[in-house]
RNA sequence: GGCUCCUUGGUCAAGCGGUCAAGACAUCGCCCUUUCACGGCGGUAACAGGGGUUCGAUUCCCCUAGGAGUCACCA
């Protein structure tokens, strides 16, 4: 086989979403693993639905996660143009080669007579009423300036099958396919139509997209057929859902790729965790870098059945990536959800020490940081602790000598804290516990947070440590 | 409703005629531990149902049920 060449064939409406996004990352790694080349191509024939800036995104959104394509409106190539609003001339002329080997025909057919035709259970079938007309009344017609557009001729009788490299044979008899139209009134070409023409032009031989058209495959091949061209390579993918009975969607309000990215995920543990969403690697792997999902990627473990969308397993491998982040990217990452924050009053190297292995998401930071600004009466049932032995009682022994140890600490950083208040149990001859819970529950009013009683100390800094111990001695007062 | 496709634990997902039916997330328990988190160990939990084919079916075939997609001058 001539070497690869595959596309992904976004329309611009918006964000790129999810179920998009993956498309995009399979066919990238299919192109990537079998040397073969990834294009991008942008659907924009439905003038109605375009949105302003949804490109930028496409562009931004790939360009991000590392999907380079290798061909595309905003990278050149030698099959443009790539936006497929600037190849209008193209679509027309095929049409009427269509038209004239009779594969294809004018129809003049009013909105209402459409509607007029039998409704089967909600869906219509056009009936071919304009097949037949003459050469001489179309021309005549359309001289009159009367609209038109052109559909195509599916034989009424017969089957044919196509092979699915993830689904296998598919199978249907042509009397099920409707005459679809092929030019719109309005002189543009139908998605059906374009995408055929422009996968040809483009000199594309493989064709991923998903399962939602299987089934109108069949009348693409037909059409690659009439042409007399090769047709092509399909794999199709099954959707990845929200839920057992809705796919993912932005409609729905599902995450989009930067709604993830908003949350606080990162770009690779998004990347890696929609790649096994409908795929897994021969071994089995789950962590997987960009690197290596290109190098495991293949068509052959791809799924047949949908598979649903789950935000807990992806905070899980979100989880993984923080914590393998360098310290200082931690930080340099993180401040996008400290500063402008109440954090940022806060040293944020502690910060960011105290938090980077205990969030699955950044935006869990200012939840689990908050009781650094919100501190006030708690109930003193929380001294009690069973394994650590200690209660309220234990709590009202110890806090003033605790308080009066730190108050002499001049050092005022973890390690020193943390060797003073164990000292100090030891000094008074008990475990270590029955000084840290307490102190750790007085500067907190918590049952847990993030670090232990000398961390919280240090982050909080002497005063405000001070402070938080007075309140709580006079508390249990 | 017609057509096409799908169906392994709560979720992702191995398996491609013979397995005590992997692994991961979640969950539960234990250990570690300055609480939490991390980490370690262990537990609960699945072949939608019914017929065949076969010495033997999660694997092959048929039916039923359930689900998804599609049936646009949207892509």
């Amino acid at each position: 086989m001539a070497q690869l060449r595959t596309r992904f064939a976004p329309s611009p409406t918006g964000y790129l979403h999810i179920g998009g996004l993956r498309t995009a990352l399979y066919s990238f790694l299919y192109a990537r693993k079998v040397g073969g080349k990834f294009i991008l191509r942008i659907e924009d024939t439905d003038r109605g639905r375009y949105v302003e800036g949804a490109v930028d995104i496409i562009y931004r959104t790939l360009k991000d996660t590392g999907i380079i394509y290798d061909e595309g409106p905003d990278v050149g190539g030698d099959f443009g143009p790539y936006i497929q609003s600037q190849r209008q001339n193209e679509y027309l002329k095929y049409a009427l080669q269509l038209v004239e080997s009779g594969h294809a025909y004018y129809c003049f057919c009013s909105e209402e007579r459409l509607q007029s035709l039998p409704d089967v259970n909600g869906a219509r079938r056009y009936d071919k009423h304009c097949l037949n007309l003459s050469k001489e009344e179309i021309a005549e017609r359309i001289a009159r300036g009367e609209k038109y557009v052109i559909r195509q001729n599916m034989p009424t009788e017969g089957s044919s099958t196509y092979h699915d490299v993830v689904y296998g044979d598919i199978t249907v008899v042509h009397s099920e396919l409707e005459d679809q139209i092929l030019i719109k009134s309005d002189g543009m070409p139908t998605y059906n139509f374009a995408n055929v023409i422009d996968d040809h032009l483009m000199g594309i031989n493989c064709v991923m997209r998903g399962t939602e058209y299987l089934s109108s495959t069949p009348k693409y091949n037909l059409l690659y057929d009439a042409f007399g061209w090769e047709r092509p390579m399909y794999i199709h993918m099954p959707p990845i859902m929200k839920d057992a009975h809705q796919k993912l969607s932005k409609r729905n309000g599902d995450a989009s790729y930067e709604d993830l990215l908003a949350k606080g995920f990162l770009k690779d543990a998004i990347i890696n965790y929609i790649a096994l969403l409908g795929w897994s690697p021969k071994d089995d792997s789950e962590k997987m870098s960009f690197e290596e999902l290109q190098q495991k990627f293949d068509v052959a473990g791809i799924n047949k059945s949908p598979s649903i969308f789950d935000p807990v397993k992806l905070a899980w491998l979100n989880s993984l990536y923080i914590k393998e982040m360098p310290f200082e990217e931690f930080c340099d990452y993180a401040s996008k959800w400290i500063d402008g924050t109440y954090l940022q009053n806060f040293n944020k190297q502690l910060v960011c020490k105290l938090i980077q292995s205990r969030i699955e998401t950044f935006a869990e930071i200012t939840e689990k940081l908050r009781f650094l600004v919100d501190y006030g009466a708690f109930d003193s049932a929380l001294y009690f602790n069973k394994k650590q032995k200690t209660d309220a009682e234990v709590a009202k022994q110890v806090l003033p000598q605790v308080r009066q140890a730190l108050q002499g600490v001049e050092a005022w950083d973890n390690a020193s804290l943390y060797q003073t208040l164990v000292d100090l149990a030891t000094g008074l001859g008990i475990k270590n516990g029955k000084v840290l819970w307490p102190t750790r529950v007085a500067l907190t009013g918590l049952e847990a947070t993030p670090g232990g009683a000398s961390e919280v100390a240090e982050i909080l800094g002497k005063e405000e440590t001070l402070r938080r111990l007075d309140c709580a001695i006079a508390q249990l007062a």
